[in-house]
DNA sequence: CATGAATGAGAGTTCATTCAT
DNA sequence: GATGAATGAACTCTCATTCAT
């Protein structure tokens, strides 16, 4: 039922947007009344929390499939371009995970705070695995990290926020694959 | 008056985030009847765009001094430090310009996106500038701009909408310091 | 609850005219919050649609028994004393059909409006049927009907509308019968 | 300075209808602030009821030389072929005159209720004065006029009020002509 | 387990009106 | 005489939430 639920939102985010997301739609999408949402969820934040640790599911499930490449360098590459990919195809729960400002408040003890934790520390662990095999000559694992991280979230959330209005609509993604391209051989340098 | 009602505006963003700001919240804070905004502003959208403005404005002016910088590779440092600085100074005014959701439609035919548009543009020159004078092997300023900027975006964005929680928050600017400095070093190898 | 709400509705228009009827006043008439209004109408669009689908049909109602009539001129006359009679007693009802300004706009594929043309159709058939039967010299069926319409929803308008205040209050429903005597005898003169 | 208000509001009337009318609306047709109304009407009702006055006057007007016919049922029919064409050009007025609900509550003692006692008594009249010269056979002026008036005021007010939809738009006003021959014939009958 | 029915609080907005200047 | 500035009260409508059944 929690299933049903979760699915119901998570499909509304994708096709309405935030703003389109509310207890009653929900609860129409399910063909349920409003009501029963609360037999499963205490309120609203409650969902949203649900809500965002079914996103972290998925993008750790988006991402799995990299972590199993055996060279580092390839597996750093694979997993940078499917957290892209991840972003690209679903705007709307990488906005939840990344982007959203609202049910923020109580997320540090949640579940799906844990799942980004060891998501973002075997990202770390794998730029250290490059630099151990002497793919970077720099050694600050956690620095290099965290800039290939910045650049792909910026590149996801300016595309996702609309902020990518002054390229023409349909060279945006071309210019993202261009410049994952760059980065890489930017991180060849360090 | 209009600067007492923005600036109540603003500070409401920077204390409450966007869903805490509304009419009545805001002519509260001045201390002034909701009715009397209106004397001012048409409706929520026009506010909302003079706060855009504003924040374009605020950015443009914090810029400013590096688009003064002679050496091009020297302006183009000291043009992203200042960018990542004034994300950090003004997390309302950054999330409101390249972050927040809400009132975009319209926004293309305002002066607020050309003055966006004119800073980008100032930013690609400068690349431009840079390749013109060999700091740049490659000669695709267009993607060199568009990497930096992600990166630059990035980090602000995770900062202002505290995803950045896996790092002690003492740490984080020192973090962004150094992931500025990588970058850098990273682009002198393009 | 429908009825309720309408009921409340007609008696507001009744007693307050037009203007006093908004939705707070519904809700408060029927000791029910506003928003539950929405619940069963949804808006105040919808909801005067249907208090004029209401006062067509009460009308029809009305006026149903004149059209069993078997002879025309009996049942034009008979029509004419039900429709007047209608617009005294109903004057809140009579004045939604045929005088309130407001909800007109989408009027016309509602049903209150097909209401209201199968009975003016009516109307002009029984003419034209007391034309066929030489109770009417004129041919002109359209025009007599027109004409009997106009002098009827005159004496009724003026009444509900107040404009009578010449005539003593006790004699202005004297004065209606006089004178629905006299177009009759008119009439009999076409 | 009351003639500039009155003059502003009457057009507002006429251009944008009842509910575009206001205090906000006037002022700036004037190009005068809000607050000056207030120096030369109390309140919106004391301008509406100047409005009504007004309204009454331009109808004397426009009926004035009908009174100056000779004989009394050529002025009948002028007087009634007048006011009709009074109907149909202005029907803002009009409506203000016979049909809006709004401020009539303290009308009886405005001079406009006067105005138009006036010009009713001298309707009863000209019937009166037709009777004594044996144009009708029937003494009852009074039911004789009210019925002529409720035949002119029933064709006026459907058409203000839009309701002769049944019709097509460029016959409304051949049809009234046709009807106001038709009552005129049937007048003569009496 | 599920819900129909209901609502309080609050959103944006408009308007007649006031009053110090 | 005129007004800029301000507002209280009103409007329509939405939403998360509750609770008796």
């Amino acid at each position: 039922m929690r299933r049903l639920i979760l699915d119901a939102a998570l499909h509304l985010f994708r096709t309405k947007g935030y703003e389109g997301v509310n207890m009653r739609n929900i609860a129409e999408a399910i063909e349920y009344s409003a009501a029963t949402l609360y037999l499963y969820y205490k309120d609203k934040n409650e969902l949203y929390f649900a809500l965002q640790f079914e996103a972290a599911a998925a993008k750790r499930d988006h991402l799995l499939p990299a972590m199993e490449v055996q060279d580092p360098m390839e597996r750093l590459i694979e997993f940078g371009r499917r957290y892209i990919d991840f972003g690209f195809k679903h705007p709307d729960l990488y906005d939840l995970l990344f982007i959203t400002k609202a049910p923020m408040e109580h997320i540090e003890n949640q579940e799906c705070w844990a799942l980004g934790i060891a998501t973002h520390t075997f990202f770390e662990e794998t730029v250290q695995a490059c630099i151990d095999q002497r793919y970077f000559k720099s050694t600050d694992a956690a620095t290099i990290a965290y800039t290939l991280w910045c650049h792909a979230h910026g590149m996801v959330s300016l595309f996702i926020r609309e902020r990518m209005r002054m390229y023409p609509e349909d060279q945006r993604q071309a210019l993202a694959a261009k410049s994952f391209e760059m980065i890489i051989k930017m991180a060849e340098s360090l």
